[in-house]
RNA sequence: GGAGGGGUACUCAAGCGGUCAACGAGGGCAGACUGUAAAUCUGCUGGCUACGCCUACGUAGGUUCGAAUCCUACCCCCUCCA
């Protein structure tokens, strides 16, 4: 095993703050495993690789062999982390909550050990505190110290509501520290306070208290804002492999370089001379495709990732034609039919009215054909391959 | 409760009686160049078997030959005062 300075260096690798700084050192040092925990909303597990930064961390933790816990918050999840805008959630119920989990194993074992992984819920140390247990963990916290985290001091001094229950947040999740005898605590950097606030109630309970990692959001594809469905800049983890390494290709050179920091496997080290080897002249395009692999490879097999590289290959750099097409067979009408109803209804394009367009703008193409006639009449009986623009492909027999 | 400002397309933001399917910017899409990169340049960016028609400017009415633009009511948002 790797000493002691060379582990620090991996284990902040690509994190936002580690503190307290020297912290994780001293408990490294004690030569024990260190209990790894980090926690999860129980809603609509649906990762994509940003959230994939986290658990990639966990794994490093793991293969260092420390125990490594998958906390799933069904309990604060009746809360549901206070943000201003959501009151209480209605909990979820047992099925759902269990539906959930099985999904977030499914996606997170692709990266984690299984066997070494300890899943938890925080409803089985939650659900059985009374009032009274509930009232003692409250006394540990102080008001002024809740109204430092940055939204209830925004809304405080901007005369904006916050709930009391929106305070047991951060106390319940610090609690779980407690309960788990944590040493270390991951989270986003958004979950500093509620990170920091495990600390105190740790040293209340007479515990050491943990060290607090956070690592960041990580950037979305167009390398700005930060990886999110919503913004659809993201890549999900259960993405097909063809999907994913042409995503994966179209990132910048330097969104390349920070991809490889906090998702690749790699060492620093390795990554370093690969750096060097691109400064020296390889193009960029084959270091992106190490990536490609490696990522496509993780969530897949290595198979499917050489498959999707291939296929990539072929199809961009050469041009061909992609191996598998969609296949549909549209009815004509009075043995024809129109060029912009083929496309619109081949759903190639959303409207007949983009159809026009896209045939303007030479993005259509039938069998490798430009087509530059939007009023085109395509005979029953006939079978072609209908493009629009470099992805969206079509083969449409029409009857 | 009082005073004022505002709600326009995916977002921001012009327009303030016809020439407005609505300036401009961002985003998105397409074309060129490429490494399906990035940067750059160009075009497009409501729907409709389409040189015309239909639907759109908070909601509902009204004035007018004609309204996003004027009037009335209503809903929502913001700022200042209490």
């Amino acid at each position: 095993m790797s000493d002691i300075k060379e582990q620090i260096a991996e284990l902040t690798r690509g994190t936002d703050e580690v503190l307290p700084e020297n912290g994780l050192e001293a408990k490294l040092k004690e030569g024990r495993p260190l209990v790894v925990k980090a926690g999860f909303d129980p809603t609509a597990p649906d990762l994509h690789i940003g959230h994939t930064v986290l658990i990639n961390k966990m794994r490093q933790f793991q293969q260092l062999g420390h125990d490594v816990v998958f906390l799933i918050g069904d309990f604060t999840g009746m809360i549901g982390d206070p943000s201003g805008k959501n009151a209480t959630r209605p909990p979820l119920s047992p099925e759902e909550i269990k539906a959930n989990a099985e999904t977030y194993e499914k996606q997170i074992f692709k990266i984690l050990d299984k066997d070494k992984t300890r899943v938890e819920f925080n409803s089985s140390w939650m659900g059985d505190m009374d009032a009274a247990g509930l009232i003692r963990l409250a006394a540990r916290h102080t008001v002024a110290r809740m109204l430092e985290r940055d939204d209830f001091n925004k809304r405080y001094t901007g005369g904006l509501p916050i709930s009391i229950h929106e305070f047991l947040y951060p106390l319940v999740q610090g609690y779980d520290s407690v309960a788990l005898h944590a040493d270390v605590e991951l989270g986003g950097t958004d979950q500093k306070f509620n990170l920091l606030v495990g600390r105190q109630l740790q040293q209340d309970y007479g515990q050491a208290p943990q060290i607090v990692m956070t690592t960041p959001l990580l950037e979305g594809l167009d390398g700005v804002q930060k990886m999110s469905k919503s913004l659809n800049n993201y890549i999900g983890i259960t993405e097909p492999p063809g999907e994913m390494f042409g995503k994966i290709m179209s990132i910048s050179d330097k969104l390349m370089w920070r991809y490889f920091e906090v998702l690749s496997f790699r060492s620093l080290d390795d990554i370093a001379a690969l750096r060097k080897s691109v400064d020296d002249g390889m193009n960029p395009r084959d270091a992106k495709f190490e990536l490609g692999v490696e990522i496509v490879a993780r969530f897949n097999d290595i198979a499917a990732a050489e498959g999707a590289k291939k296929e990539f290959i072929s199809r961009f750099q050469q041009g061909a034609m992609p191996d598998e097409i969609p296949e549909l067979t549209l009815q004509s009408q009075d043995g024809q039919l129109g060029i912009a109803h083929l496309l619109k209804s081949a759903g190639l394009v959303s409207s007949t009215s983009e159809a026009f367009r896209m045939i303007k703008q030479g993005a259509v193409k039938i069998d490798g054909q430009r087509i530059d006639d939007r009023s085109l009449q395509i005979d029953a009986g006939s079978v072609g391959v209908y493009q629009v623009g470099k992805r969206k492909f079509s083969r449409v027999s029409l009857t």
